[in-house]
DNA sequence: CAACTACATTAGCGTTGCTGATGCTCAACC
DNA sequence: GGTTGAGCATCAGCAACGCTAATGTAGTTG
């Protein structure tokens, strides 16, 4: 097997027209290109240079060689090249997915950002549901999930972040959506209790939120009276201005608010669900990704700041 | 400076989809395998496979480092195939450089010879003097020349294969050409002092062999009246059957003799040039140079054989 | 819980690939 | 004709490389 470092050496002693001049370019001493090109004549068992009171000329098979050689270190100068614009984010790719409220809130900002950042890192999106980002993450089919998922959970069943590196971005509370009209819009400091003989429209019934929403009215004391499901949280919002029954919705599919509802946090605290941005875990982080998650860290602290300042406790 | 071997172990990784079985593919051992990539890794920064439970895949840059290794690797292996076809002599080219009279008798047969031994070989002749080839072989110009040079020529100056690797390839004796009707030509025993008022035809001065002629004829006691110079061997000939006068012309010079003229030997021994193939010296002497010897050393010797058999010595 | 299979790590040892010193050859120059 | 200078070769020494063999670690499987 050829070697590169060998390589190098002999194609400056072909352009020197000298060992020692070689010697000089490349900063070693006479003695190394010596070695160096003695080695390489071994190797490939040519004379590769004749020896000449001034120096040294490539024969016929150096002067091939040299031919090839060009060829590859020009390649491997190239690879190098491309493996740094990768590492220094001037090149490469990140494919991102999302679970569907948090790609509209959360990654526009973020992708703007990124994209300002490193224009010439590839960027994709792609939403689905944490339980299946989770898969996608591992088979490497994406570098990068945003995923929720809620306390507790991992009683249910699995959480899909694990065997994941996940990273805790922010808490997204569920809120109550009332009829505007409703009674309880003028009351504060709402329990959840209070609301045991509404009827409720949720998530489909095997959904992580709907379970978590069922789980916590039952923490309370009731049973939910589900009225209606639709997993588009903007149908739900719809449903609940026409009056077919409250919901717990999280605050982050709230960034759009339909004018027939209105918008309650509870006492003593809302649910919430854990918003997490998830990689596959060891070391081998892409640089790309490393950049993706310190975005989205700071778009979910200024989430939060704007959150903690529209508090809709009573309004 | 990237490690083929190493690019070699790395591409065999991301094919058998596991370092264990890279390293049996490779006859390595499983450790070998992982310390080939880790240093990979060290030394380009980048994770380039991610470690999962049933083995390991590449990473964005990864992949993009084993792009590049496929095509180095390749570059890598065409050379390799390249020198082995040059030093197989199944590639390549040969340039010789020959003396005219040598290039006119030896080489054809030589040429022949060689071109059915090693058809991919490409081959070139050229036709010059001795003090040109010299300078050629020396720079580097052609890899082969045929030369003459006489005995005791270097104390009138420089022999053409000074510096070179020069090898015996036969004594080229040169006869006495006469008119068909001269009175010499029945004489037996011949000695060049027989020629002494004789009026000669010769090649320019300034050449080696008419400085040949010329010393020899002193030696023999004479100084010889030159009629006429000329520097192709078949126009001395015409002269000589025209009567302008006699010649000393190499044997080499003689394989087509014109109807006019008597060819003699000279007692007790013809003066001889000595042709010998050179080559630049030391121990980078090319396959397809080496080939050639021997080839030139076999045609020689059959030229040898048959000059015995037909010595004009009376005819 | 044990066995299996993957990669990681470590010690050991021969090889590689430098440096620095020395030797050799040839040409040029007193 | 001896000295000097420029070129390559060679050698000892030493650090780094690159392998093997043995062992460690983690997750999966029976």
């Amino acid at each position: 097997m050829l070697n590169l470092a060998r390589l190098q050496v002999f194609r400056e002693v072909v352009t020197c027209g000298s060992f020692s001049a070689a010697a000089d370019a490349l900063s070693y001493t006479q003695s190394a290109v010596s070695q160096s090109v003695a080695r390489l004549e071994a190797e490939t068992g040519a004379a590769l240079v004749v020896r000449d009171r001034k120096g040294v000329r490539p024969t016929e098979a150096g002067a091939t060689l040299l031919r090839h050689a060009e060829l590859i270190l020009t390649q491997a100068r190239a690879a190098e090249a491309e493996l740094d614009a990768i590492l220094g984010l001037r090149a490469g790719r990140l494919r991102v997915a999302s679970f569907p409220s948090g790609g509209e809130t959360l990654m526009p900002p973020a992708v703007a950002r990124f994209r300002r950042a490193h224009p010439e890192v590839a960027l994709t999106l792609v939403e689905g549901e944490p339980e299946e980002i989770g898969p996608r993450i591992r088979s490497g089919d994406v570098d990068l999930g945003l995923l929720y998922e809620f306390p507790g959970a991992h009683r249910a069943g699995l959480r899909p972040s694990v065997g994941l590196r996940a990273r805790r971005l922010l808490d997204d509370p569920m809120h109550v959506a009332l009829p505007a009209e409703h009674p309880l819009v003028g009351v504060s400091r709402l329990r959840l209790a209070d609301l045991c003989h509404e009827q409720w429209v949720q998530t489909s019934s095997t959904s992580p939120c709907a379970r978590h929403v069922v789980r916590t009215c039952l923490d309370s004391g009731f049973a939910p009276d589900v009225a209606f499901e639709s997993d588009d949280y903007d149908t739900v919002q719809g449903l609940v201005a026409a009056g077919v029954g409250v919901a717990l919705i999280p605050q982050l599919a709230l960034s759009r608010l339909h004018s027939g509802v209105v918008v309650r946090s509870l006492t003593p605290s809302s649910p919430s669900r854990r918003v997490t941005v998830a990689t596959l875990p060891g070391a081998g982080v892409a640089p790309a990704a490393r950049s993706m998650i310190q975005v989205l860290s700071d778009v979910a602290a200024r989430h939060r700041e704007r959150a903690r300042s529209t508090d809709p406790a009573v309004d």
